[in-house]
DNA sequence: GTAAAAAAAGAACGACCGTTCGTGCTTTTT
DNA sequence: AAAAAGCACGAACGGTCGTTCTTTTTTTAC
């Protein structure tokens, strides 16, 4: 792949990225990708060769980039609670308002299209969403067992809230139109951390 | 509206509802629709003069049944607690296993779909779920009042969660396919209410 | 600077989109 | 029995979809 074509193809996936924020990427359509490129349908059509492998492309571009912003930078921290608080605070603050995307997360969206359309744009999202659900739990447990969190926290039911967060987050702002509901989940989050979910707080 | 009429146009909301929860409100087609119902497209047509009519049917109809069925059943209880968590058990009940819909919940997916789609599904959305948020919120309130939750409970973040728990659980079984989601989510529900974010547990 | 290679444009395709219209077929009303 | 009304159908419309070709333009290599 020639330098050109390289980087034609990178400002190809960031017009399209910006689009699929807004209609989806299930709504996304050769013409109107070729359109916002400055380009015609057949010129754009060219680099993917079809319109599921540019969907593809796309959502796999989107977690690409997504990790590398606010998966990676915790890295360069200490294992366990200080990577859980910077991931949920980097995680949110995606969310609060514009950053790039003017449309809301496309990849929670992406989820809710295609989690019943078979096909390789479910299968990436699939991998990518159970591998940020996966390392989410696995920061849980690691505060756990570095004296971090409660010994008896429940890692498992602490991990799902702390996803589902970002959910009702981005469903409050987003459909809902709450400017405060990233400074609610906040402190939601700080909540849950200093007073997480017991296994020995099981009811009746 | 003749009775005819009236029980086709349940029998095409029922056949719409179905095939909206596998391909999303966004994804209907009239021609599609038609051909679920064994109706000509133009005949399925007549019955409501628009595509977006047809959505904003099949959101309102989808929206109605969701409250008939988890919200009213509540009301025969007493105020506070019961009630609260007897809706969050119909509400994570509808999302473990096959209920009527094939591929999960239309509303939550309608939301990502329409959030930034300006027009009348998009309201109805806005109105149901803002309905639905609020009640539930309410409904919180009510079981600290009574004194079934502690007194400095943190409403708006107890709420925020557990709104955030519906909508963790329908990623996780719909798009993961973990079986055990919904046996979790319950989990998550009890301990959040039996060990409920506290006012008081602000950090440093 | 020119020739080969790559990238974009252009035209056209069959299929399906939402929508409109005219026509039968029932069912109800006189 | 005749007339009226309501419902569904089939055909057709302009438009857009994804995709395939051929042609032109641009980039690359010598």
């Amino acid at each position: 792949m020639t330098a050109k074509k390289m980087q034609t193809r990178e400002h190809i996936l960031r017009q399209a990225l910006a689009l699929a924020s807004q209609v989806g990427v299930a709504g996304l359509t050769i013409g109107s990708v070729a359109e916002a490129c400055g380009l015609s349908k057949s010129g754009m059509f060219a680099h993917f060769g079809s319109k599921e492998a540019l969907q593809l492309a796309v959502v796999e571009n989107a977690q690409q980039h997504f990790v590398r912003e606010v998966f990676q930078p915790i890295l360069t921290l200490e294992r366990g609670l200080p990577r859980l608080q910077a991931l949920m605070a980097a995680w949110l603050g995606r969310l609060d308002d514009g950053h790039d995307l003017p449309g809301g997360c496309p990849l929670m969206a992406a989820v809710y299209e295609f989690d019943d359309q078979p096909g390789a744009v479910r299968d990436a999202l699939v991998a990518g969403q159970g591998w940020q659900r996966d390392t989410l739990l696995r920061l849980v447990q690691s505060a756990c067992e570095a004296g971090q969190l409660p010994a008896d926290t429940d890692a498992e039911v602490l991990a799902l809230l702390l996803f589902g967060l970002v959910q009702g987050v981005h469903h409050d702002a987003r459909l809902l139109g709450r400017a405060d509901s990233a400074a609610l989940a906040r402190r939601a989050c700080a909540i849950l951390l200093a007073q997480p979910p017991r296994l020995s707080t099981m009811p009746r």
